[in-house]
DNA sequence: TTCAAATAATAGTATTACTATCATAAATAA
DNA sequence: TTATTTATGATAGTAATACTATTATTTGAA
């Protein structure tokens, strides 16, 4: 029997389920492969449409537009991180080595999931560090907050937030400091690897450092 | 005698300085009103244009392109947090009370000064908390910072990294430490009022809450 | 006054972000 | 089995965006 990972996704953020058919499989496939490569902002229907043969119409048929198609990626992402969070930290009863795995998991470039035939987490990964903030970083995010198309990111800093708490119950800011974890994992990493001195990691190029830098940032802020 | 505080520019951002003449002062002006209103994805040249009273081609002459226009409004407000932050902190010699400093002019949002006639720099801020990291997360990048365009950015994290380092010369991140100040406040600031849940602010909306959440964070990690 | 530079007015192109239509192939239900 | 829905493919077309180019007019410094 093979097992096979399906993550929920919000209806509301496609038009025809890409899950349920090759064609929308492709266009998830192709889409992080060319948003990986290009930048989301040279990423089009049209060049995604030619890479997998077959037409821009076909695309729109299950995303109404790139912005749509780009939340729907990222929200995958972060259900997928979910779940091997509670995978990860499933059976480990001290919250400090939940937090550390925590933040390991967000920092580590992943490897690509064999569970999942037609996503490449490792892109994805990378997709988040460049592209992720741009989900949210909108003038219409009111509108597609009322969609929960952030869903996904919150349920996630929520169950961050839990752990720092049960690391430390009075500790004040456990969203603050959930985002905050989540967000400068992948930002200390884009700086390291694109602007070098807006960090202090410029040599090693891999992440064990950036790894450290958070795990001070955070233990010592909760142990009061 | 008026004073003026004038910020020196990267030459590269723009065709012709925008400081020289009046129509350039209006398309900063008008940018900056347009990129605030609408976000920076519905802002054209043409509706800049239309907003100004002059022609699309009249805004080609100044600036290659939008980006560069943003890059442009960006490094000007990095440039002015600078010098705002090497005059609130002259003559202090405790770098506590600087590093707090440090922190409350990144989070509050600033009041329009008079000394920088066609720059609203209230409005600047709100841009820089909802558009700031599109000035980098970019797939040209690296070719812009080749060109400099990142200095004020950098400018002010080493600046920051300093006073960390005048705080405990013994902190192995000063320069991660600034990124994570700058963009945090932003960030914090943009969750506090779009995104709510994903920080522990939602009730109050200001600004004050972000101030001492990073205050906890910043000092209880340097001082280990 | 003259000459160069800046601006305005207009036009035009390639690409993007879609929408619409119609034919055909595959799946499914009667 | 045929009838019919449903997905896809092929093609066309539109409005807006992101530019470039040309020419005429105004301004302002030598």
């Amino acid at each position: 029997m093979k097992l096979e990972l399906q993550i929920k996704m919000n209806p509301s953020l496609y038009l025809r389920d890409p899950e349920q058919s090759e064609l929308g499989k492709n266009i998830i496939k192709h889409s992080i492969q060319l948003i990986h490569d290009n930048g989301f902002e040279a990423f089009t229907f049209k060049k995604l449409a030619e890479s997998i043969g077959t037409t821009e119409a076909g695309v729109y048929r299950y995303f109404e537009n790139k912005h749509k198609l780009l939340v729907y990626i990222i929200s995958w992402y972060w259900g997928w991180i979910q779940f091997q969070l509670s995978y990860q930290t499933n059976n480990i009863s001290d919250p400090t080595i939940k937090l550390k795995k925590v933040i390991t998991l967000l920092s580590k470039n992943v490897e690509d999931d064999i569970t999942t035939g037609h996503v490449d987490e490792s892109l994805l990964h990378q997709i988040l560090i460049s592209e992720g903030s741009k989900a949210y970083l909108t003038n219409h995010v009111g509108k597609d907050n009322k969609q929960q198309f952030f869903k996904p990111y919150k349920d996630l800093c929520n169950a961050v937030g839990e752990i720092i708490l049960e690391c430390n119950p009075k500790y004040k800011y456990p969203h603050s400091l959930a985002s905050t974890i989540i967000e400068m994992a992948h930002l200390q990493n884009f700086f390291m690897n694109h602007l070098p001195s807006l960090t202090d990691f410029s040599k090693s190029k891999n992440e064990s450092e950036i790894i450290k830098y958070l795990e001070e940032l955070v233990f010592n802020t909760i142990r009061v």
